[in-house]
DNA sequence: AATGAATGAGGTTTCATTCAT
DNA sequence: AATGAATGAAACCTCATTCAT
């Protein structure tokens, strides 16, 4: 996890958070707006309407500002993972399609800022954790629910749980970036199918009869 | 495609072409080692053994000489997907394994040389460009093959083959990035194995026996 | 008009007016020293006693600082072209000589400076400008003057105002360029002198008597 | 006098005369289209289709070969000046007119180039010479004039021959360059005809009757 | 007589950060 | 708690000139 170095929001007076939160508000957009390379704390300051000093009794440098930044992000994310029902609740297709569906929701709200934190994390060791427990926070959570699926014969065995849920995840984290983000065109509801259905058929779960139509003809290719 | 801006190196003479190439040289090794933000002129040509001057008589600028690595990248990832065995030689498995092996063993040799380009695409058109047109080396090449096995009933056809060859061509991008370049630890043979045989499922490959084990039990999912 | 595009120097806090104000009579003294080409920012920074940086906070570029010497001179030239005695207070003949007395006296005192001036008009679009600017607010001063002495037939009425006020407002500027810039001997008294009777001269204004001796003698020439 | 500081063309052999002539040429129109700070040796030698090294076999420094051209500048005002009829040919009022139109057809001709002049004469102590050489070549020429006439008792004899010779000098000078370089508009004929007006009757010059109408009516002034 | 690759000093400008008020 | 003027280290790039060929 990724410690945070500020003193805790809570010690501070009503004041002083209505600053510092306008500071971080302000670098989001800003951030969100011109990238990491393109923003100057004097940039910030403006739009938070605070002088440079003041930024500097809340923060340590633009690089501490545009952590938080990160792991408001980061919350983001975790947020719409933990609204995706529980083994408990949905078949393990639907809580893929859930999880797919929701990562690309909450990518395509707040692209511009995502794109900003893949180029913080190419410099940046911060945001490169920062980046790697978003991403940590599905991996390993896949992970989990493969090794418990194979396990249960319910899909197949014969792969490391760990490479898969490595593997699938970075199809979709890696989906959403060309799309969302380099502008390659596409349309959500059919991403979400074929994302999932390939997840699906590449763990070998059973699909509900309909859903995923089989091969029309067999021919044997020499 | 990314048009050459540079005057033909062929209208070089030798000499001036021996000088441009160890400046090449130079700028692939320092970005290599100290990432695009971290390298200046300066670096490179102290490297190369010539003065200031010289490297504007080669190039316009720190962006020109990078715009120079990220090509001969592409140059590198191109050849090794040209040397694929086509349709003919080999099946779709043998082809898509062999693309894989090939895109994994490339990008673990210049591991350091292509985090600076995905660094470089974050805030570089012209370097953008060039990342995308070695995915596209990969990825188109893969959309037309699925959609004529999808035509030709090999694989599950309800599904759009554009979509599909950028999910998984992300799926193998993205997995070498991790393990290149985020540093998560995996092994070369099981990761060529893990993604070659996701991908064969996904779409609906019958795999050798033998290579794609089965499931050992099914218990229905209530 | 050139219009000032620096904010106005009384939206400064008095300490960074005080700052303001020494980069410009530093960057003043350095331009007269040594020319607009021979001044650097380093020089002006270093005699002004401040950062490279503090520099840019005030002024965008060489040019900037430079631009505004060159209002600074703009306004002692219409100084004192507006304490020369209007046209109720004093005959013809002695506003010109006051209008010459007053341009060759500011052109002595700051001689250096609008050689510096006169420099960078050859260059400079904005400071092309300036130099027009003080040039026209002696020139269309006399078009006026000399349309309507015209019209009331105290002068010469076969020329036109505007081609008479240029050629006789270029004599006199020109002629302290020569004098004061390039350094052809001359002595106030006798230039105030000769330039005020060939300009009444040259207008047919009647002069005070013995004020304009008549030639000696007359001999028609074959 | 300017003291030619290249061997004398006489002694390059025919080829290499070319080759000089050809670099002087491009130079010409180099400095007159980019001004003299905008133009770089580069440039001139690209346009003389010849190499850097050639240039400074025949040039020391582009100060060097601006100041040819400076040179080839003066030779032609010199030669215009030197086709006005001389005293015994024509009357005062008619020479004074020749050299007027002279001046200004050259200045108009090789407006371009004479403003290069008067830049490079801003720093460059040589061209200043050059500058002054030309310049003189006309005031001196008056000044004897001048003086001549007023010894005759045809002219004014209050005022110092030379302070008049530079003052009228000076106007049409700087008119022509106000003209011609800065861009007011005027007409040839009519800047002739109120120039040598102006010239003549400052001097006192007794013109051609019809040619200086006088005043229509005479209000003297309180 | 000609080449053109190489030079390198020098100049302008940026911006994250500090600190006296 | 806030200010904002001041800092100064870097970094990029230009171009007149040289010299080995």
């Amino acid at each position: 996890m990724v410690a945070p170095a500020e003193p805790l929001p809570t010690e501070l007076s009503p004041k002083a958070r209505r600053t510092r939160a306008s500071l971080v508000d302000a670098a989001t957009e800003v951030f969100a707006k011109q990238q990491y390379l393109g923003t100057n704390v004097a940039d910030i300051v403006s739009r938070a309407g605070v002088s440079h000093g003041t930024f500097y009794t809340y923060f340590d440098s633009k690089e501490d500002i545009f952590r938080e930044v990160g792991l408001e992000m980061q919350r983001r994310f975790l947020a719409v993972r933990d609204e995706v029902p529980g083994p408990d609740e949905a078949t393990l297709l639907e809580r893929v399609e859930a999880t797919n569906r929701s990562y690309l929701c909450v990518y395509q709200k707040n692209a511009d800022l995502f794109a900003v934190i893949e180029q913080g994390a190419t410099f940046n060791e911060e945001l490169r954790k920062i980046r790697l427990e978003i991403r940590n926070g599905f991996v390993d959570r896949s992970e989990q629910a493969i090794a418990r699926f194979q396990r249960e014969g319910l899909v197949y065995d014969d792969l490391d749980a760990r490479y898969v849920a490595n593997a699938l995840g970075s199809m979709v984290d890696r989906f959403a970036y060309v799309w969302l983000v380099l502008g390659e065109e596409f349309e959500l509801e059919e991403a979400v199918r074929t994302l999932t259905l390939l997840w699906a058929r590449a763990l070998g779960v059973e699909a509900p009869p309909g859903t995923m139509p089989r091969k029309r003809k067999r021919r044997k290719r020499s």
